[in-house]
DNA sequence: TAGAATT
């Protein structure tokens, strides 16, 4: 069920054609000799949103022999974020892969499969967003517009799904983000010639940093299917401090402590990744309150996270709205068990 | 005025 028709406004290789030879700037071996996966190395673009790992390592294994592959997530949400790269042992089977692949379409999207560039912090937030463009200019017009900055990896116009029309805004990727910083100077508020209006070229958000609100919204949308009523109603019906509750036996043994993290609803945080560090902590539950301390529990030898961590909160409904929310959640294919602190932990 | 392009 992965084929489908193209959607109207893919974007359109550029610089090279479709999955441009990758440039030769990188030694072709390293010091040590290390063998050079400049020519082994793919990276896929516009991936179907529900696209799993496996599915993505099955569908590149069938060209040939993987060294290694990885569907890029989101780090919080776990979410795919619509790309990846595989590296093959063997470089033929890499360009197979790129002359076989590239241009499939699966559901809505029609995949991009192209070397990867070597990674490198001068290739990151080399985005732009451009707005105010007419609306008769099309892609090539655009790219001839910007070319003149650097070398243009991806462009794109966002047109009306109806009517086909351009809607004035797209993207332009550049190689490096230098490239990028010299397009906003020379192009922000100038007119591209025979325009009426200026065009406003800034560099574009990352799709990636979702809000806390955001999460919120994520996280209240799948809790909600799982408890009758609305959240709220939970909220307001406790409101007491870690102090004044402290001593009474209901609840003894149950989350409260007082180190030097300070008072507060000790959480237990089970099945983390290897991967996971703190700041997921942090995002995960500072959208539900005060957070005062979080603490990922690592492997001695390797730092890898064991598989849980620790989060204090400040307040108890805070706390509970966290538990209620964030246990079962499904953090990339892990499935999250939270609940407060007790003296005999983790024995699920 | 908004796309999932660097692990």
């Amino acid at each position: 069920t992965w084929l489908q028709n193209n959607s109207p406004g893919s974007p359109r290789t550029v610089a090279g054609g479709p999955a441009g030879p990758a440039l030769p700037n990188g030694p072709l071996l390293g010091t040590n000799g290390a063998t050079d996966d400049s020519k082994t190395n793919l990276i896929v673009n516009y991936l179907p949103q529900n696209m799993t790992q496996d599915e993505f390592k099955s569908l590149f294994g069938s060209i040939g022999d993987i060294e290694s592959c990885k569907l890029v997530r989101d780090k919080i949400t776990g979410q795919s974020l619509g790309y990846g790269f595989v590296n093959y042992s063997d470089p033929n089977d890499a360009d197979k892969a790129i002359n076989t692949l590239n241009g499939l379409k699966l559901q809505t999207k029609t995949i991009k499969v192209s070397y990867a560039r070597p990674s490198s912090a001068s290739i990151r937030d080399a985005n732009l967003y451009v707005s105010g463009l007419p609306k008769t200019m099309s892609q090539k017009e655009m790219e001839q517009l910007f070319s003149q900055y650097g070398r243009i990896i991806t462009s794109r116009i966002l047109v009306d799904q109806v009517t086909g029309v351009s809607r004035g805004v797209g993207f332009i990727r550049f190689d490096k983000r230098i490239e990028a910083e010299e397009a906003i100077k020379g192009l922000n508020g100038q007119k591209p010639l025979g325009a009426a209006e200026p065009i406003t070229v800034k560099f574009a958000n990352n799709p990636s940093q979702k809000t806390g609100q955001a999460l919120l919204t994520h996280l209240y949308q799948s809790s909600a299917r799982r408890y009758a009523g609305p959240l709220h109603h939970q909220t307001q019906r406790f409101r007491f401090s870690p102090i004044a509750i402290d001593g009474m036996s209901g609840l003894a043994g149950v989350g409260l402590s007082g180190g030097a993290a300070g008072a507060g609803w000790c959480i237990f945080v089970y099945n983390l990744s290897p991967e996971a560090d703190e700041s997921v902590l942090w995002q995960l539950f500072g959208p539900f309150g005060a957070v005062t301390n979080v603490k990922v529990i690592r492997d001695f030898t390797t730092n890898k996270c064991k598989g849980f961590g620790f989060v204090t909160m400040t307040n108890y409904d805070e706390a509970a709205m966290a538990i209620a929310s964030l246990n079962g959640y499904r953090l990339g294919e892990r499935v999250l068990q939270v609940s407060f602190k007790t003296s005999k932990q983790h024995k699920a």
